[in-house]
DNA sequence: ATTAATTTTTAGGTTTGTCTAAAAATTTGA
DNA sequence: TCAAATTTTTAGACAAACCTAAAAATTAAT
């Protein structure tokens, strides 16, 4: 059996693997997302190793063996998938969901999650345009870039952010910048890389390099 | 904060105290129902007690506070708030929810818990006829009857069962017998009081007499 | 009304996941 | 390259929720 604690730790390091391009992720690093410190991490990660879960050598960070992998990328789908239920169907913001979705990621049955895949229509990608794996582990691909790196005059559609925190998704609500929506980008400044682009056509938003830089699209 | 574990406690000692007329609940019935030892709820009911959530003299078994209470009528409502959901939206059949909704009626967000209700177009009973409390935890009143108090030739509907095993529920499912059918008593047996009804004005059915103590009609 | 049986509590331990402080290994940089 | 800084691990503790065994209180029965 994985407790929902170990489940987090498979979570996070399935993640900060992804984000360092497949390296060893460290006890430091994953202290810091664990909310612990490095003494515990240690600890954990010790007991990860003998449930063969994680490939651990000692002072040298961790990867996930398969059936790490597995698990990590089960807790995964089901926080994504909850995450397009309580958009979709119960209507919250695509600000207001983590918490909730850490939660019910750990809640165990297969047929649950399965059936509520099939009831939300079977969706490749979550409110913020995150890959939900299939049951296997599959994860949908889907080549993007950033905005920033998007060329004057060009026309993009939005398909995801690199960035959760609520103040970031707040402001792009505010600006009207949605999953889907069309962007052409009108200007780039030469003095702070920041972007004028239109929306769906119609309107003129400022957007600075911090954002356009975690903004997906393609 | 009220752990996982606390709740569990609460909600039991809420339901052992319906079903005892609102009587003291003992610590060897709350071991049964929790799964431990007595040794190990009476550490927990002293907690429980610390915190002001039951009253607790010993050796006289335990009520809840109001505060206890609140907390109970909280899980018991998204318990079955998750039950119909798992029913009316997944498709899961009343037989196969339990589990699940064990797990669910501890994910802690009362925004989550409103808008759920409201998904569910604001549910009063839940799939086995159990009345699901407001969010105030005010519990909907339904005067009801165990099928084996009812006369011969009277007709009533199915509205809920005081037992929820699966092997109950599955036999009932067999007999097509679910929430809301109507059903006549035809005959009552004198030797072992058990009914033949027929349900919906068409299908004769064999009913035991410890099946009919289970069902409740109005 | 005592003794016997049962129930409940206490005492002392275990496991899980955390902590702080200190020791060990690795990395950095002068 | 070797000493200083940083990172990681180990050692020893703690809280939550459980356990077994034994003591204490209550209830039942002769």
């Amino acid at each position: 059996m994985t407790s929902f604690t170990e489940e987090n730790y498979l979570k996070i390091i399935y993640m900060l693997t992804e984000q360092n391009g497949g390296s060893e992720v460290s006890t430091n690093e994953l202290a810091e997302h664990t909310q612990t410190k490095a003494a515990s991490v240690s600890d954990m990660l010790r007991k990860l190793a003998e449930k063969n879960l994680i490939n651990y050598r000692k002072y040298q960070g961790v990867t996930l063996t398969k059936e790490g992998q597995h698990i990590a990328l089960s807790v995964i789908r089901k926080h994504r998938l909850w995450e397009v239920f309580l958009v979709e169907k119960l209507g919250f913001g695509w600000d207001e969901i983590h918490d909730i979705a850490e939660q019910l990621e750990h809640i165990d049955s297969k047929e649950l999650t399965e059936k509520l895949d099939k009831f939300l229509g079977n969706p490749q990608f979550d409110p913020h345009g995150d890959p939900i794996p299939d049951a296997k582990g599959k994860m949908p691909s889907m080549s993007s870039h950033k905005l920033s790196e998007i060329a004057v005059d060009q026309t993009v559609v939005m398909v995801g952010v690199t960035v959760h925190s609520p103040a970031f998704l707040q402001h792009l609500d505010k600006n009207n910048i949605t999953l889907g929506c069309s962007i052409r980008i009108q200007e780039v400044s030469e003095f702070d890389k920041s972007f004028t682009i239109i929306l769906n056509n119609t309107q003129s938003v400022f957007v600075s390099n911090e954002v356009a830089k975690n903004l997906l699209v393609k």
